[in-house]
DNA sequence: AGGGTCTCTGTAACCGCTTACGGTGAAACG
DNA sequence: CGTTTCACCGTAAGCGGTTACAGAGACCCT
């Protein structure tokens, strides 16, 4: 590989005028910039970005932190790929590499883990990272607020953070469930379910409240016996499902939110002798893969996976060469109506 | 962030005695050697990656190659998540970061494309990585070769390169149909088609390949126009199954190389009026999450996702620690036994 | 003609770490 | 007691860039 001196001692001028010609082309004259130019194409030379890292303190990478939750080994993001796709994609756009953070360091490393919110700081130092992308993984909320505080730039998925240089960008959940909630009451149901996540999850608490926010616009009483709590699993939605249809008075609809659980729950009721969405309207959240392969295909909120990959490079570039806060994205959450609910007979 | 001049000024050594604790513990004294590594504790010394990777011209990072399809837009890994799941926590055991490389560059900056094959070796060499995974998108088959020559480490996936530092991961395709199309033979079909991956692909010509050598163990006549080609999507499964029903003498059980063609062939026979697996029995490949939850849920042939990111990243760190060339990993493929070949039913 | 500007470029320090080389003092040797 | 040997450590030269600073001409002005 072609070392900025070699140009240099080609082109008979010094190494700082070729990294001019590169970083700072008006300053050099035109001739010699376009002698450096050639010769610089000729032998295919690139920057080696270790030493320019170095120098600048300042790599193109943008680190990614993406651990499983330790509490709940197994947890998959429900769209990771999309996610990763618009990601990607959008910060190569302007040059930037993504690099996955090893989640547990070589033990014989000086202290290399990631496990405390201080290795997130670390991490960024060590490699000169423009910023993080935090994923949520439902478990690590309190070392991301941490490293938002850090002053680098960095945004989180799904959660809400705050800092400097810190945002994040996540789904209208509320509004999402509002409108699938409202489809179902505008179906003629009232006796309306819901299966929430974890409790404390930010995105199931404000899909919660759309459910809630729903029902108070119909003038529909809630009932506390109409909410139960599941993890985004699907055997919780099963689980919740069979609480549910113990009860004196039991649904005629279920809100779940995520397609998991709704799936779940389309099994609870088909073993229970229900059919879907005759005896039991069903709608999902996430509108994953699997929500229109599915039978009866599942009605749900489709949230704009690749968006938020691409909101989130956008939101961190812009924190890396603006300097300043960015105000938080939340990207629409469309109900997607499909044959769970029962609209389609009607 | 505490340096290594700082650590050596407080312990009253020199800079590179402080290098020698981490890099050649044993040529310290004693004494010094618990000093430094105090000192280094307290003030959570962490060497800075960019500095040591200029010096030493290796990072701690593996590329990973992973584009969509230009020829195919849309084009998704099938298991992404779980391959990635694997790949990562392998290499964290190593203390290896996964940096994934931007697609296109900026176009300010110097050819920082990775279109050409070139441009993978220029990635390597610019940010010092140990190599390169390679995810196979299916175009990249001729840049993925002469990368593998270059003399990078490198490991592909499901395809197979060549090199002095190459080597790749695949599943058992051809065992994994055999063993499918042989379960269908042992329920008594005989007339038994197939769908088959974009021609030219290696694992689905290996699938082809099982697939023609079960009839050919139970002495069954093979049928061109059993033979219908796909591209892995699921539309293409639809068609196919379309045209196989068409014939004078439609199959009675069809085994498609990927599962969402297996679910585009049960939408075509659902539409069709037939009835799987009882009119047309059905097995596919991969074992997506999809699989599972289709109904009638897919009889299919398990890949070891993780197994693959794991095996690709003791693939690639035997090649960097070890300098040589590794064998080929071949992962066991196994039949999994669900409803849509009917074995259940018998 | 002397001085001030402006453009262009080279010199050299620096980023933080690794490592070849050489030096020092103590222990071991003849 | 002189000489080797060895363990230990410091000096300094990189790695390949970036950039502050200063110098050299060219040009314009009074």
């Amino acid at each position: 590989m072609a070392t900025g001196r070699e140009i240099a001692q080609l082109c008979g001028v010094s190494v700082a005028t070729v990294s001019r010609v590169f970083n700072q082309p008006e300053t050099v004259n035109e001739d010699t910039r376009e002698r450096v130019l050639r010769v610089a194409k000729e032998l295919d030379y690139r920057p080696n970005e270790s030493a320019r890292a170095l120098s600048t303190k300042q790599s193109t990478m943008i680190g990614l932190v993406w651990d499983t939750d330790h509490r709940r080994p197994g947890w998959r993001h429900p769209y990771l790929q999309d996610l990763l796709i618009g990601l990607k994609s959008a910060l190569s756009a302007h040059g930037y590499h993504l690099l996955m953070l090893a989640t547990s360091g070589d033990a014989r490393e000086v202290g290399a883990s990631l496990a405390d919110p201080v290795g997130y700081v670390n991490m960024t130092r060590r490699h000169h990272l423009g910023g993080l992308v935090l994923i949520d993984s439902g478990s690590d909320a309190e070392a991301f607020e941490s490293f938002a505080q850090s002053g680098f730039p960095c945004v989180a998925l799904d959660v809400a953070v705050d800092g400097p240089r810190a945002t994040y960008v996540t789904s209208d959940n509320s509004g999402g469930a509002r409108e699938a909630v409202a489809h179902l009451l505008g179906l003629g149901h009232s006796r309306i379910a819901t299966i929430t996540g974890p409790p404390g999850n930010q995105p199931s608490d404000a899909r919660l409240s759309g459910y809630r926010a729903a029902l108070r616009d119909a003038g529909v009483e809630p009932r506390a016996d109409y909410v139960v709590a599941g993890d985004f699993y699907r055997a919780s939605g099963t689980a919740a499902v069979q609480r549910l249809l113990a009860l004196d008075e039991p649904p005629t609809a279920v809100f779940a939110s995520s397609d998991e659980m709704a799936v779940g729950a389309l099994l609870a009721a088909r073993a229970a002798g229900l059919r879907v969405p005759r005896d039991l309207a069903l709608v999902g959240f996430d509108d994953i893969e699997i929500a229109s392969v599915v039978d009866p295909a599942l009605t749900t909120v489709a949230q704009d996976k690749p968006g938020f990959g691409v909101a989130a490079a956008k939101a961190i570039m812009a924190m890396i060469t603006g300097g300043g806060r960015e105000e938080p994205v939340v990207l629409p959450a469309k109900l997607v109506v499909r044959d769970s609910c029962g609209a389609r007979q009607g």
